[in-house]
RNA sequence: GUCCCGAUAGCUCAGCAGGAUAGAGCAACAGUUUCCUAAACUGUAGGUCGGAGGUUCGAAUCCUCUUCGGGACGCCA
């Protein structure tokens, strides 16, 4: 039920002509203050059209409305609030969600259509930095959250296991490198090399050439090179699924930079033949001057390829796999104008669904400020981020609640959930100052508050011994206390739909702690066990709150468990 | 130098398709457990919404300029 809608209908009626009933919709509002009603219509707009003064306006209006749905209309000021029918709107809502039950707040934006999503994509022979957060977590978000919507989502570990950075650590291997090192820590030995190299490179810069060198024989298919290649990816890869095992995200494809290896001659070959690749001081390039961006490099001066040539290939090799109707790139803020270029390249060699193709930026993990950086050693990795986290949820069961059974499926849930919901609550474009301490942190907007919120309710659940899906026929209840918690309820739906059309899970995230707090508002000032008429309809409600919070979580890629 | 982001309470952030007294959390202080999990709840205190102009009946929100911070700008990815 559309009360906002119905509202908009009802003005129209009155008004007549004067304006739009979509118009009209636009200009309702939820006013802030709930003394002010459910919605409120402001009528300065039309105060101009009519020529009348909007308090006017106002009381005349106000005298005309007459629905079910609403059970009150004040004028204050230049304002119509108008208070909803609380019985009609509860009972509305509470049945929709007992029935639909985890569905609810489904949509069907996006009609089964395909959609990619390339994220995480981290660099292997590199350990899995608090930097590769980021990009894992919003986009698996934004992959369960399109899935909602009605997307078949694909999401593509784009990895980089491909580029000059393999020459180097190559380079670095056949210089100072021990097997049997590598074999025993692979990550960690393999980061030490990368490390050495640069340090080394600074004053020796002949190094950097040697890199390249090494590079040039990978993509010629050197057979030494590539067997060194084959195992640093295989090691990291194995290190890798570790973690993403642990934050329960799964990939449909692992195709990543290499995978495009043999599939660059077809774009350069192609790009040929439309006339778009000029030299310039050697290399191959694409000039972009009417859209007003620096030309795009698509071969290095030595025949090389680049990261802007294999992501041609990846796009093109997208769109005739996986024929999408949108393609997401959940990639670091500062790669905005690669993703420009990339855009306008296709848009030059006249793939019209270029336009398809999103960036979807993020801001940095910033560590003192600054850029967290690899080559300086200068990463917290991810894996003793979660296992700390772990740990302490661990320790917080032990104190609060020690008979729990499964202690340690539930501190899993609750340690990841956490470093999970720190990334995804704010706005993503937001640079994050790592901060151990803020990530750990329990208490007030945090994942283990909406999960511990979820715990509580389920107990109630519990204890009454409430079976979902068997909503008594009449709730008897006045819904006063609840009604903060009923109108949060009615607005999941729409949070899932602007979240989706702006790629950005922290609104979910800051619905569900929102529903949170209303939650347990009226869980400490009302008695919902207690024996009485109301009892019902209170367990309707605590039972509705469970099935969104959860779904809420959900979408974010956190567990929720019933106990904690 | 050009371009892209950001700036709101001591700290971290909401609010930004313009609207009624600018909201949370953390930290501080004062309370709440004979009662459904206190990872919770209640209350107090804390703000010239970076600055200056402009548009408007109305601007934290839109436009212009400006200051500060971060980032990107051809052979890394």
């Amino acid at each position: 039920m559309n009360f906002k809608h119905e509202l908009a209908a009802i003005l129209y009626e009155i008004l007549g002509q004067e304006m739009e009933a979509k118009e009209l919709e636009l200009l309702i509002e939820k006013p802030k203050n709930q003394n002010h009603g459910d919605l409120a219509f402001p009528c300065f707009t039309l105060a101009k059209l009519k020529r009348k003064a909007p308090q006017i306006i106002a009381q005349e209006l106000s005298e005309k409305i007459q629905s079910p749905y609403f059970e009150k209309v004040e004028v204050v000021g230049a304002y119509l609030n108008v208070f909803l029918n609380k019985k009609l709107a509860a009972e509305n809502v509470l049945a929709e969600i007992n029935s639909k039950q985890g569905a609810y707040g489904s949509l069907n934006i996006g009609n089964n259509r395909n959609i990619t999503i390339d994220m995480s994509s981290p660099n292997i022979a590199k350990p899995f930095s608090m930097g590769h957060l980021r990009s894992t977590v919003i986009g698996n978000s934004i992959a369960l959250i399109a899935e909602k919507c009605g997307y078949q989502p694909i999401r593509i570990n784009h990895i980089g296991d491909w580029g000059t950075q393999f020459g180097k650590l190559i380079t670095a291997y056949k210089l100072w490198g021990d097997a049997e090192k590598v074999r025993q820590n692979p990550i960690k030995e393999l980061l030490t090399l990368y490390i050495k190299f640069h340090d080394e490179a600074e004053t020796n810069p002949e190094l950097i050439d040697q890199g390249r060198s090494w590079f040039k024989r990978l993509e010629d298919a050197d057979q030494e090179a590539l067997e060194l290649w084959q195992w640093f990816r295989d090691e990291s890869l194995k290190e890798f699924s570790r973690i993403y095992e642990l934050m329960n995200v799964h990939f449909d494809s692992f195709a990543g930079e290499a995978f495009y290896n043999e599939k660059m001659d077809r774009i350069v070959q192609l790009l040929e033949e439309k006339n778009l690749l000029v030299e310039s001081n050697q290399a191959q390039v694409v000039e972009l001057l009417e859209q007003d961006l620096p030309p795009c490099l698509i071969k290095k001066s030595d025949g090389a390829t680049l990261y802007a040539t294999r992501d041609l290939a990846a796009a093109l090799y997208r769109k005739e796999n996986y024929d999408f109707d949108l393609s997401l790139y959940v990639v670091g803020n500062e790669q905005s104008l690669h993703f420009k270029q990339l855009i306008a390249v296709l848009s030059k060699m006249g793939y019209e669904w270029a336009e398809k193709m999103v960036h979807i930026p993020f801001g940095m993990m910033l560590k003192d400020g600054k850029k967290m950086s690899t080559r300086k050693g200068k990463v917290v990795l991810l894996e003793e981020v979660l296992d700390e986290s772990i740990n302490m949820a661990r320790n917080n069961i032990e104190e609060k609640n020690p008979n729990l059974v499964n202690k340690d499926e539930v501190a899993k849930q609750v340690g990841v959930g956490a470093v999970m919901f720190h990334d995804l609550k704010n706005f993503r474009m937001n640079d994050i100052e790592f901060s151990l301490e803020e990530m750990l942190r329990f208490e007030g907007e945090t994942g283990p508050y909406v999960q511990y919120t979820y715990a509580r309710a389920c107990s109630i659940l519990r204890k009454a011994g409430y079976q979902s899906g068997t909503l008594p026929k009449a709730l008897d209840s006045d819904w006063e206390k609840e009604w903060k918690v009923i109108t949060l309820l009615m607005e999941f739906p729409n949070t899932i739909k602007r979240s989706f059309e702006q790629y950005d899970p922290s609104q979910v995230a800051k619905y569900i702690i929102d529903l949170g707090q209303a939650f347990n508002k009226y869980y400490g000032e009302v008695k919902i066990l207690e024996e009485n008429l109301e009892r019902e309809a209170r367990l309707a409600l605590v039972s509705s709150v469970t099935t969104v919070l959860k779904e809420g979580l959900r979408l974010l890629g956190i567990e929720a468990p019933a106990e904690m």
